[in-house]
DNA sequence: GTTAGCACTCTATGTATTTGAGTGCTAAGG
DNA sequence: CCTTAGCACTCAAATACATAGAGTGCTAAC
């Protein structure tokens, strides 16, 4: 009855399952089509090849499995996989070295955030051999904690901005006019007096509410700390991703063609691909996996991405994940994924 | 008398350095073998084939060119690119749009130090579509221009350096014991006023001699001041260098091997033997060329190198350059290096 | 439903053969 | 003595062909 149940599911008996998840399991591990008799040896289903072949066969109709040509074994196609990870897949446990290497080197080794999250995608590419991508947290609520306004020559300044806990910013914005050290100094005080602990975006409203409403009585120096905070504040998309690891991709033989090689580079640098489909997982439940043309992009074809959101709080903020050869070790992969993005919200939260 | 001089300089004839230079050119723009009669055509020294391979066989003699196999034409060698680039390369003008390019993004696009070097790698890489490499500058004197600290929890202190300019450097510390807003304030001010504008290195060594004068007479401010600071200053080697367009190599058929190309890409991260070869060029004149194993690094085997020094004022602060085939167009690519060390030196210098 | 048997297909491998580009050498000519 | 035409020679690349082996699909028997 369960055996009934399963079957139902995607129309596929046990038997069939079985053979698909060995075929996937054998595949993945040895990179080469899998052919009948290796496959009645390699399950234990005491089935001759003949058997198997005619299993094969529903397979193939099914779109599950293909071949390369006439007189090779079978190899998973993406619905093969697709299926083969949605209700065929074991999930490997972790090594607990792995676990308490992650935890290390995320929880104490890393600093600042920005380290925290190179750490992360540095450690997803290296624990998995594959490229390791992480998004940076998308903050809603960006507070100020402290500003300060350094004077430069040529009607620039230099704003530093400290929000949250420890993140620290720090850009040029040109200003109409020369401001004295002292004035910007003032200004400085002021806003952090009249704004710190309020959300970025809140301040520059109220700042600009205060420019239209204060007019030309307003003191000096208020003046200048709404002149230049109007422009210190200016939100700044920060849609971005840190890489690692991309070298690992020229280890796998079905990454071999060097122009598809390029194509994927060039989309790693693009950035906007990459993070379109990173967005899509912002809201996935846990672990999501696009494979080959799943993604919808091209230049991943052939690619898998395996993604998790992480939370900071209760509050999704990034997303991370690997890209590989849609041929990975998937059993160990989710997993890694899956503590590493658990891993990455702890390690941020803590700060 | 002219042509007996430079022949003397290398042995060779004004005719063998026409037909060395004719065919680095041919085989630098076709990538092909170049053959006595292909030879014969391009030159215009209205030679028979047949006399041409006499040339040529004391050219291979020499070392300064080689044959694939006996019935293919001829390749430079690293010794003939050598021979090529130091004697007969007609470096190529530029074209004042590429100039202009240059000027823009470099002096105007770019705002703090950190983009003006993210630009000046890129834009290396995009004009000559090879591997660009800046090495950060090394400023010997990093003078203190003011130091905030804001207490974090767990008995940690965030930094912010502002130094020189408007280069921000920020780092958590660990102390000892937790300090309160009003003690780290206290601290800042007393150093800003004590210590501003002058050495980093300096301050660490003054604030050491105070602490082993002081002992326990000290005030709690300046107790405070000396603790933190000691560990805020802490020199931090910052050997490093921005690399953009990579991607590139991967257009070139000579970059095909992709074990080569791993390996090349493994040691663009780990940084170590790049950094190693850019600080042989610091105190080089002006454009130096590394061809093939000349660099010394077997990764760099069939790549040449291009860098020049960069100063800001009249002081060598660091190398950039670009990374790619030997066979690449060094009569563009050498202005290119050349003009945008000088221009990355200006826009540094004038922040 | 399962399986043995068999013809068939297709790749990979190895071996000749041919073609063409380019060489080195030699001998003749200025 | 330098240059060049001529020619034999070499080698890579292309082409064709044969062979072996892996694996299939199908059929017929169990």
């Amino acid at each position: 009855m369960a055996g009934s149940s399963t079957e139902l599911e995607h129309g596929l008996s046990e038997r069939a399952q079985t053979l698909l998840k060995t075929l996937v399991e054998r595949y993945i591990r040895e990179g080469q089509p899998v052919g009948s008799r290796t496959l009645a040896r390699d399950s234990k289903l005491d089935l001759s090849p003949a058997t198997i072949r005619n299993v094969m066969a529903d397979l193939e109709e099914l779109g599950l499995v293909a071949s390369p040509h006439t007189s090779a074994g079978r190899v998973p196609t993406a619905r093969g996989y697709r299926l083969f990870v949605d209700s065929l897949l074991t999930v490997k446990p972790l090594r607990p070295a792995t676990v308490s290497r992650l935890k290390r080197e995320l929880g104490e080794r890393a600093e600042t955030p920005a380290e925290v999250i190179e750490s992360a995608s540095s450690l997803l590419s290296a624990v998995t051999r594959l490229a390791g991508v992480v998004m940076l947290p998308r903050v809603e609520q960006v507070t100020l904690r402290q500003v300060e306004f350094l004077p430069l020559s040529g009607n620039r300044v230099l704003v530093i901005l400290v929000t949250n806990n420890a993140e620290v910013q720090n850009r040029i914005i040109h200003t109409g006019r020369t401001y004295s050290a002292a004035e910007l100094e003032a200004a400085a005080n002021y806003i952090n007096r009249e704004f710190a602990g309020r959300d970025l975006r809140g301040i520059r409203e109220a700042v600009a509410a205060a420019m239209a409403r204060a007019r030309d009585d307003m003191g000096r120096i208020m003046e200048t700390a709404l002149a230049v905070a109007d422009r210190a504040f200016e939100g700044r998309r920060d849609d971005d991703f840190v890489l690692a690891g991309q070298n690992h991709l020229l280890e796998y033989q079905e990454m071999a063609d060097i122009e598809r090689l390029r194509r994927l580079f060039e989309a790693f640098n693009t950035k906007r691909d990459i993070l379109h489909l990173l967005d899509q997982s912002l809201d996935a439940e846990g672990v999501q996996i696009f494979i080959g043309q799943e993604s919808g992009y091209e230049v991943l074809d052939s690619c898998s991405v395996v993604t998790s959101p992480y939370r900071v709080g209760d509050q999704v903020v990034g997303v991370l994940g690997v890209i590989g050869p849609t041929r990975m070790a998937y059993d160990r992969v989710i997993p890694i994924v899956d503590v590493t993005a658990r891993l990455l919200g702890a390690a941020l939260s803590s700060e």
